[in-house]
DNA sequence: AAGCGGACAGCATACGTATTCAGAGTAATG
DNA sequence: CATTACTCTGAATACGTATGCTGTCCGCTT
């Protein structure tokens, strides 16, 4: 294997300039259709490609993104979020059609973020992918605004807020799910997730919860909301909480689709039986959803739509146009899980 | 937010020449002690990071390198096998640990893969992860190897093939999961999954479970035997095929965990009870075997321990070390799909 | 006092591409 | 024929870092 041919090696066999060679291999400019045919063929002889590093360095841009998940410590430490996971392939996929490149990184929420890429020249700008403290999560878009890093995150979005988010609608996703376990007539709802403020965004599908069930006239008790972070351990946890301290519950909201499955596993361990005794929804529409026994009801998030919606707000606010902060649609997906009598098989 | 400092800034400030600077804060090469102090706490002060692009275009190597999913296409096309994003988790975090970026990409196997990374410079070293048509990849492994490429890949190994393999031991895996089926009084095994030499790792797993029958004087009837690809669709029509044929059996064994998922699907559709009429077995152990109805019995890969042998092959490869195809251990996890009368509930 | 070696730091340059500016050649125009 | 207008190309240089080579200073030996 020979070294690697340069656009000085192209130029010397097409009797050209470097310079003609650059300007003929990519913006076109300015060079007549005859000597770009030969340096294209020529090109492509010699399997040459543009060195990318020469390439970014002169333009001062990467044509690349990266992308951040962040979390709280999972038990496996290189486990990541299924429903973060699900948008991964959206994610790569807009990239590929968008001609960027996908640099990707994995942190704990505690650790100090690796967040140089864009400062040390390896990206244009970052997509954060992630749940976890609030409060620590603030204080780090801060700074990264105040470095002029271009950067993008899903989740809750508020006024006032560092940055651009793209996030689904949780408060309505809540309501959604709440207002279907009423019309089954279900009272006595317990939501499993943090509803404080370090983590908004299971808090406002709290919120919607509430609301459905104030709408209905029922007043939401707070004995039944059980803090939990979204891991299926913590569902688990939470629920035989809620058992152990005698509470009267015939509907379990869970404010993701893992906490929903750790949830169902402690019932099931205390004999109670699914959706008859108590009704579950989750959220998310992760992919083990519909796998879970009983299959479960759920608030479906679009990862494709938010996987595409991500990047080309990146992209938008990369090229300083005013990119808007997105709520994407939450969608109720009905399966057995929550005592409604579903005549097929849902999928 | 002013112009991003570089080296030169640095040095101006420290009242020393760039190349002090250079030295100063990398290699720390003959640079005296007090100098480095003084230059490091300037550099802190200014915010400065090395400039990648530059770092990487006068050192002709990256500190990346890239991981390549390719498969046969998918109904969604933005999905990507559970198995492999399994991986991901652990590849990122011992490319972490190694001081590596881990650039990402996802390739239709149909397509022209865009393999360019380490020809264009963005990466030192390939990893790939996929299934897929065997010839077709093949040539393919060729070509990166004639370029001189850096790459390994997870799968079949065999001798003589291009570049380096990290995979799983198929056989001994099938082998197991034969004699488990076996050992539970199963005779009529069926298998779903190529057996073609396309996918030779699915077949490979055949092999290890028809050489567990022959051990156990039982002969396989190769009409138990239908051509599935990975995917959840794909076993629900191969079970489909098996029952409409109106074949005898009262096992599976899979050749994927989707794969068996869909063949449940398929025999509760029909009437057959898991395990009671047909015991399954399946492969990978995805996170949703575990909560497939019912939890699925399966082979195990050690994806954690394969990310890592993975990214440590690669390594070794680009720093021109020999690096052995290695083929890490299968493990059956038994769970209730097999009729093994599992007492408590396995997670 | 002369000579020598080691420790540091600077000069120059290389990495490969993209872009500015100016120049050469040609065609169009008066 | 002189001038203008254009089209195309080349020379020079910048992007920011890393490194080979050279030179200086200092302390030490003989």
């Amino acid at each position: 294997m020979q070294t690697k041919p340069t656009s000085f090696d192209i130029a010397q066999l097409a009797g050209v300039s470097q310079p003609t060679v650059s300007r003929a291999l990519r913006g076109s400019t300015t060079v007549s259709e005859l000597t770009r045919k030969r340096i294209e063929a020529i090109a492509r002889q010699l399997n040459y490609t543009v060195d990318k590093n020469a390439s970014s360095l002169r333009r001062q841009t990467t044509d690349t993104l990266a992308l951040l998940f962040f979390e709280d410590p999972t038990p496996d430490e290189s486990m990541i979020n299924p429903f973060f996971l699900s948008m991964l392939g959206s994610i790569t996929r807009t990239c590929a059609l968008r001609g960027y490149d996908l640099l990707i990184s994995f942190q704990q929420m505690s650790s100090n973020w690796h967040v140089d890429f864009e400062d040390s020249r390896k990206a244009d700008g970052i997509i954060l992918l992630g749940y976890g403290d609030y409060e620590l999560y603030r204080a780090r878009l801060e700074a990264l605004v105040e470095q002029g890093t271009h950067f993008v995150r899903w989740g809750f979005s508020e006024e006032g807020q560092p940055g651009t988010t793209i996030g689904c609608d949780n408060f309505q996703g809540g309501y959604a799910a709440g207002e279907h376990l009423i019309a089954q007539g279900r009272r006595n709802i317990a939501f499993l997730g943090d509803a404080t403020s370090r983590y908004p965004e299971l808090r406002t599908r709290y919120e919607g919860l509430c609301a459905a069930m104030s709408a209905a006239g029922i007043v939401p008790d707070p004995e039944l909301q059980v803090d939990a972070i979204t891991l299926e351990q913590a569902g688990f946890e939470a629920a035989q909480a809620l058992i152990a301290r005698g509470a009267a519950f015939d509907a379990i909201f869970a404010a993701s689709d893992l906490i929903a499955i750790g949830a169902i596993r402690a019932l099931e361990a205390h004999g109670r039986a699914i959706p008859r005794d108590v009704a579950v929804i989750g959220f998310d529409d992760i992919p083990a959803a519909s796998l879970a026994h009983p299959p479960l009801t759920t608030v479906q998030q679009d990862y494709r739509l938010a996987g595409e919606t991500l990047v080309d707000t990146l992209l938008g606010q990369i090229r300083n146009e005013t990119v808007p902060t997105t709520m994407l649609p939450a969608k109720l997906v009905v399966r057995k899980s929550c005592g409604f009598d579903a005549v097929g098989y849902v999928k």
